[in-house]
DNA sequence: GCCCTTATGTGAACTAAATAACAATTGTTT
DNA sequence: AAACAATTGTTATTTAGTTCACATAAGGGC
């Protein structure tokens, strides 16, 4: 596995690069460089290429890099061609909207169940999704073969949920909940905290200029 | 402005020290250690000491943080008195979500204004807000001073918004839209990338065992 | 009031990431 | 086929952030 040493800012970038690469690849262009690539996506051109650079020598000298081709290589290195099941638990708002959301079309995830213990919406189907008990959690789990959870409970009960969702064998929560999970260390968190962003934002706006934060 | 030379990081850290802050406070807790809230924040001791100490000798040694104090002092920082009123434009899922997030009860932050071209529920109240026509966009924005908007549109459309609240004077933008925005320097975006965070996750999976992303 | 325990605040070391700068190489034009 | 223009890949540099490690100071017990 090569791809061990590549740094964990450059792989939160790749799946922004291989959607940009799609774009470009729906409108037909067929050859960009790092310079246009850093104008639509706010990254600095060398730190493109120096991403890009990790995994081999993709681009041309004085012609750049092959929208196709490249766009291929990064769809293998983020697993493109295996669909992965994705569980959300809880239903509420945030929930719904996520259901809504459809990662399906621009990613290769799909919620394929959901859980609440809402009796009005257990048992039905929610924007093409089951809907099931919070009782069916590990079974489900574990019949399905999901390995990434979504969580959008109340606080009070998102460290049990996660617990549970661990002991089930899921690999990856992406937690909406404020709460820092404790997570055995074969589980991945990746923390969407929305208040969080909000108050940063109001951070550097009334104490700073502008500028990306 | 002596808050200046505050790192980033720090900066991005200070909401949470805050909320976990205010968790005690209404626990009845006194003293907290940075230890104690290394364990519930999940970020390093030193860390956090290092990030206190841009502001000064918040603590004592040999005792900790006077919670109390600590919240009050990082209150201060964060504007916790003054409400920042918020627009959200494009009432979709996403939109409809956030509304009845109530970004109010856990920060100084308040939607006060809503905005989408379904005509279906322009002039309506939608969770306690009123959703304008996007026709009004300049005019409310200035009208409500409103400096910070969060935009949940489609992807086609996002740039021009931009355009348009930054032009109204909009200082902020908390984007949920794929797409990097282009903005005047004075303005700040924060991204809020749904897809990329769980093509993230998957990428860290597949390729890694697990540990916070 | 003295000793002991505890936990801060910070200088120093380390690690990670971003940027600059440019030689090397390719395509294109004449 | 030679000269030119463009753009990569990478070495070196700079910047940012984290962690270590410990002297320093405070509280609490005896």
């Amino acid at each position: 596995m090569a791809e061990h040493d590549i740094p964990r800012a450059t792989a939160k970038r790749l799946p922004i690069y291989y959607r940009y690469l799609k774009l470009l690849l729906d409108a037909g262009t067929t050859r960009v460089s790092s310079n246009e690539l850093s104008d639509a996506v706010k990254f600095d051109a060398a730190t493109i290429r120096r991403d890009f650079s990790y995994f081999g020598a993709l681009g041309k000298r004085g012609y750049g890099y092959d929208v196709k081709a490249l766009m291929t290589f990064f769809g293998e290195i983020l697993n493109q061609d295996t669909l992965a099941s994705v569980a959300l638990v809880g239903v509420g708002n945030l929930g719904q909207a996520l259901l809504n959301f459809n990662f399906h079309q621009s990613s290769n995830a799909r919620i394929s169940a959901a859980f609440d213990i809402n009796e009005d919406i257990v048992n039905t189907i929610q924007a093409g999704v089951p809907v099931y008990s919070l009782d069916d959690l590990e079974k489900q789990i574990s019949d399905q073969r999901i390995d990434v959870a979504i969580l959008t409970v109340p606080a009070p009960v998102a460290q049990d949920l996660a617990n549970r969702l661990a002991k089930a064998g899921v690999h990856g929560i992406l937690n909406f909940t404020p709460l820092r999970l404790d997570v055995p260390s074969d589980v991945r968190v990746q923390n969407v905290d929305l208040t969080n962003e909000l108050q940063t934002l109001l951070y550097f706006i009334n104490n700073f200029g502008g500028a990306e934060a």
